[in-house]
RNA sequence: GGUCCCGUAGUUCAAUGGAUAGAAUAGAAGUUUCCUAAACUUUAGAUACAAGUUCGAUUCUUGUCGGGACUACCA
């Protein structure tokens, strides 16, 4: 059996959806919502709304599939819970009987059992649809900025988050209806890449990533270090000879050299310049091979080469405004003391810009260039209090986009060791862990042996999905808010809750369908076993689940759902058998169930850029 | 000092104010003549502490203890 290399992973780019594509029936909570609420008014004066009760999910130990929650009613109906429960149940059931079947009452809970018919034909009507659970267009325009790399250091593993986070969020907002365009800032100037420049000058001899073979990153980034390693040892050399500390920092002949580098990079010296640009070059070669192969991608790069400079002119207008005073020496500042924060700098005595300056700019011309609605900027935690100094900036300064901006902050990825530190060597390395968790990858295929007839082509691609599917999926995982521990045994694990996990999963649905598809014109059967009835459940929740993960701008909205929906389907899978089923019509049932799972399982990974194998 | 964030099984993570706090992993015990055992089943194990708000608190408020981030005329 030879299978073609495209078909054999899905693909990772979402299309735009079609517009006359949507969901549009409601939620099933939604049905039961509404429901309620006419019942509540048709039988009680008081007026209710929603937002009076809840809605759950039944637990599995009670009879029902979905349940209200009667205690905030108690109170203005002045009737026991049960009193309620009985009425409210007899009005629904009476009313819709062919979304309601039956109720039951316990400690207050109202738990409603879902008409089958209901299940049956969501079944019926989506199974094959790949679209399920995403919106059309809504004209709304939204930037995510991510990934922001320097050029004088390689990528590393809190990189892997920002780009995972970043771009996950983006295809999560498309197939929400929103036009998404994902942008990259690149701060290529400054005194750290200076630094690495002046290391290259004084030790490389000339060496080039070619004459050395070295990914161009890297190379820049081992000047870095050795900026770093020399420096420290001048300043040693210093205060062994009786300077302070402070005065050696400043003195240690190497700064100083950097320091009049930069200099002259502003002032544009052609040899600086060249040098730069060389370096620079470098680095952006490493760089595109590194989101190549991870799966970033932008549709607009901003080097801060190029925005340094912007915001100028915004502060003389809040100058005029009276939103920044200038002090004695000539510098501007902004009072952000009411506000629970401090005076911020915002243009040096010197009249040059810091880096709020240019941030300033830089979404003034986001905004001019693209009109966009809404501004995400994926950025770490450790930015928090420049992103709302930020934001508290173009709101004085009133400027249209000012409630846009929003600081997706995540979390800092640490190590069980504590935090990665780069004087300490603990950093790691975006390409050495993305190398070994394929390595991992391969390992494990090759000790189970279920894919020996894949050509090498074919097994390159497996590995590259199951691979980098474990370590999106263990980083897009967590709340992104949160700071997490990444454990480097943990992470290459492919059991339990991981991508490998739900691959797997889709895998052997896709293998079963291989062989036979559903039967378009076939009656499906009725009589819905738990496992078969929760699966439907779950597959249901899938555009709410799209929908809280944008409202949340969370992945690991979707890996939860994922993961769920995969846990179940192994234990159908395990305890009903699908090709031999029953009966036929138990078949054709559970060929589409298959089916909307494999579509809903896609989907979900594609969302969180992780592609799933016909095999593995 | 100031501002902000976080404390949930041994470990890593869940839980719009709702029922007996879920998973995964590590531990223990099982499942392969049958659609891929990277799977499934069973088992044991946790809300830092103390008050308050209420029908009900992991969730909200306050305090205590513990951990972290930020607080540059660097970017």
């Amino acid at each position: 059996m030879n299978f073609d290399l495209i078909k054999l992973v899905s693909p990772l780019t979402i299309t735009p959806y079609p517009a006359y594509h949507y969901f549009c029936s409601m939620s099933i909570t939604q049905q039961i919502q509404e429901s309620v609420v006419k019942s509540l008014n048709e039988l009680y004066p008081q007026g209710f709304s929603e937002k009076d009760f809840q809605i759950n999910q039944t637990k599995p130990e009670f009879t029902g599939d979905y349940t209200v929650v009667l205690f905030s009613l108690v109170k203005s109906l002045k009737l026991s819970p049960d009193a309620i429960g009985n009425q409210l149940g007899d009005h629904l059931i009476k009313n819709s009987p062919d979304l309601f079947t039956a109720y039951n009452i316990i400690k207050g809970f109202l738990n409603l059992e879902i008409n089958e018919t209901y299940w049956l034909n969501l079944l019926q009507k989506n199974y094959n649809d790949v679209c399920f659970g995403k919106q059309a267009m809504n004209g709304k325009k939204v930037m995510v900025e991510y990934s922001s790399p320097n050029t004088n250091k390689p990528l590393h593993l809190g990189h892997l988050r920002n780009n995972f986070l970043g771009w996950s969020v983006a295809e999560i907002l498309k197939a929400n209806g929103y036009e998404v365009l994902k942008s990259c800032i690149v701060n290529d100037r400054g005194i750290h890449i200076c630094k690495s420049m002046i290391a290259w000058q004084l030790f490389a001899n000339g060496a080039t990533p070619a004459s050395t073979q070295t990914k161009g990153d890297h190379f820049v980034g081992d000047y870095y270090v050795k900026f770093n390693d020399e420096y420290k040892k001048q300043v040693k050399e210093l205060t062994e000879t009786g300077m302070s500390e402070a005065e050696a920092e400043k003195n240690a002949p190497i700064m100083l050299q950097t320091q009049q580098m930069l200099q002259d990079w502003e002032a544009g010296k052609p040899e600086v310049i060249e040098l730069w640009k060389k370096m620079n070059g470098w680095v952006y070669e490493g760089f595109d091979v590194t989101y190549k192969n991870i799966g970033s991608d932008f549709d607009r790069t901003y080097y801060e080469s190029d925005t340094y400079l912007l915001g100028k002119d915004i502060v003389q207008t809040g100058l005029d405004k009276g939103v920044f005073f200038r002090k004695p020496d000539g510098s501007v500042w902004i009072d952000l003391t009411a506000d629970g924060l401090d005076e911020k700098l915002v243009l040096r005595k010197d009249g040059t810009s810091v880096y709020i300056t240019q941030d300033i700019g830089l979404a003034q011309q986001k905004y001019d260039q693209y009109q966009i609605d809404q501004s995400i900027y994926v950025i770490g935690d450790e930015q928090n209090y420049h992103m709302k100094v930020l934001k508290l900036i173009a709101q004085k300064l009133g400027v249209p986009y000012a409630n846009d901006i929003y600081h997706l902050s995540y979390g800092m990825v640490e190590l069980p060791t504590g935090k990665m530190k780069s004087r300490e060597g603990t950093v790691v390395d975006a390409d050495d862990i993305v190398a070994e968790m394929i390595a991992t990858a391969q390992q494990h295929t090759e000790e189970l042996g279920k894919v020996k007839d894949f050509n090498t082509e074919e097994l390159a691609a497996l590995y590259q999905t199951l691979g980098l599917g474990a370590m999106k999926f263990y980083l897009l995982r967590v709340d992104p808010k949160k700071k997490m521990i990444f454990n480097p045994q943990e992470s290459i694990d492919f059991h339990g809750f991981t991508g490998p996990f739900v691959q797997y999963t889709y895998a052997r649905i896709r293998s079963i369908l291989r062989k036979q598809s559903p039967d378009k014109s076939a009656a499906i059967s009725a009589g819905l076993l738990p496992l078969e009835k929760e699966i439907l459940l779950l597959i249901e929740q899938f555009p709410a689940a799209i929908r809280e993960a944008a409202r949340e701008l969370s992945p690991a909205v979707l890996a939860n759902y994922v993961f769920n929906l995969a846990k179940t389907f192994n234990s159908l899978y395990t305890e009903h058998s699908i090709s031999n089923a029953e009966t036929e019509e138990k078949k054709q049932l559970r060929l589409r169930l298959a089916m909307m799972t494999a579509n809903v399982l896609q989907s979900g990974m594609q969302l969180m850029g992780i592609r799933v194998p016909e095999r593995m």
